[in-house]
DNA sequence: CGAAACTTTGAAAAGGATCAAACTTTGTGG
DNA sequence: CCACAAAGTTTGATCCTTTTCAAAGTTTCG
């Protein structure tokens, strides 16, 4: 049975799961909430800055990113979601989006709407403090991303974003042996990490020449994961991934 | 009456009326809480990362900053905090710091133990969903430090950072007619922006120069408002501060 | 098959970093 | 209240990483 064949909050279910405990009693709760699938094409704007989204969006499948764009006109990518995420989850609370938010790819979204949503925490304590617990961990891998783009060089941010992806990936059993198929451009990866597009084309030219990855059609392997790891300084501490047993056996640390 | 001679929970009580509704209810099962009020120097650890506190730390006077270091021993300021602000209001779901939290300057901290303050989130869904608002608006604010250092200019991230202070400071009537004690160094601001401490001596050098502020004594004064907004880009619509009423008469726009 | 999107390469320019050293302010103890 | 040390600021000169500009390949997809 796939994840598209269980019921679409099966997946939700599994991912608070991840970092929280949740019981049969909340688990049933959830499974109460009226949700609206949709799949969508590549570059669909599932909420622009400024408005006041009525719903939340779980990424059921393919990926989403958050932009902000500049008064000047460029874009800065502020994270990158695979499925499990709820990208725009603040909006529970906060109700005006400060940014965009956009599929990467083509994707299944999940909309949940916000006032079940909230009754739902009200009643059980332990889904509000699950869904808080997610966005703390959001915001966490936001922090990261400051220090990352704030004080590594170009090679160390790159190198960065590929362990993150490959980390996250595996988590949720779309990266077999750290390797999988790539979503993003290397325009998206410049824009995300504060790079031109020519900068992160050079420095993936030297990650293969120096055989770290591979990148050809669309699929990016990671042959040396450690070197990977040292040049990007990527310790998954971040990702809060504790409790969760990775898909399949990437190891933890070095 | 100051706020010192006020209890220290009172500080709170208003912080959260700003975004959040709370009803005499709320407020005075907020009052209820333990704390316990301290004194500290600057440059006070009050966290370290990869330490489970078992508290909250709300900053009642005073200024805290967070940090992050990378691994080749570089820092990176991930946010600076005014008082009313609780830095590490994360831990009460996150449990594990992952970055430290320091003192800037001389500051009065009170302690809220996760206890109590747990108990009180779900024994009041609305002061549960209050602090939730209160982590989201800081996430914002971190979102919007990404998008200033990946996507513009030095001298821009410089009056970005400014302009976010003096709005601040100003909500919280520490700042007169956009004039405040500069609590932060150059060598701050440089960690805080990803930039060199020459380079922010150079800009600020600069912005004086061009009579956008003053700067003397560890005295700021922004000369000319509209000039430093439209170099910083800034738009305070990411400090969600909406409902909010300033505490002296600043112009909210341009 | 062709257009659009994406990747690759080369050359030149620029924005900040780094290094080094002097100057100023702040805080402390005598 | 002064002297001194430590912390913070300022300035000049040089270097280097990354950007920008320009143009040619290559995929992808309708």
């Amino acid at each position: 049975m796939t994840a598209d064949e269980r019921g679409p909050l099966d997946v939700l279910i599994r991912r608070l799961k991840r970092a929280s405990r949740l019981d049969e009693t909340e688990a049933e709760a959830l499974l109460s909430l009226p949700a609206i699938v949709r799949d969508v094409g590549s570059g669909y704007m599932i909420g622009r800055s400024g408005e006041r989204p009525g719903q939340c969006c779980l990424l059921a499948d393919g990926f989403i990113r958050r932009d902000q764009t500049t008064s000047d006109g460029k874009r800065q990518i502020l994270s990158f979601y695979v499925p499990g995420d709820i990208p725009d989850l603040q909006t529970i609370h906060l109700k005006t989006l400060d940014h965009d938010v956009v599929t990467v790819t083509e994707a299944r979204l999940v909309f949940l709407p916000h006032e079940p949503l909230v009754a739902l925490c009200r009643a059980h304590p332990l889904i509000g403090e699950a869904l808080w617990r997610e966005t703390l961990i959001d915001a966490a891998v936001t922090r990261a991303w400051i220090t990352t783009i704030g004080r590594t060089s170009a090679r160390a941010r790159v190198a960065h974003l590929l362990c993150e992806l490959a980390t996250r990936l595996d988590v949720v059993g779309l990266a077999e042996e750290r390797r999988f198929r790539m979503p993003l451009t290397q325009h998206e990866i410049g824009d995300a990490l504060g790079l031109s597009i020519v900068s992160v084309n050079r420095i993936l030219q030297d990650l293969r020449g120096h055989k770290v990855i591979s990148l050809s059609k669309r699929v990016l392997a990671i042959h040396d994961w450690d070197k990977l790891q040292r040049i990007g300084q990527f310790d998954p501490l971040y990702l809060h991934l504790h409790g969760a047993p990775p898909a399949s056996g990437m190891p933890e640390g070095s």
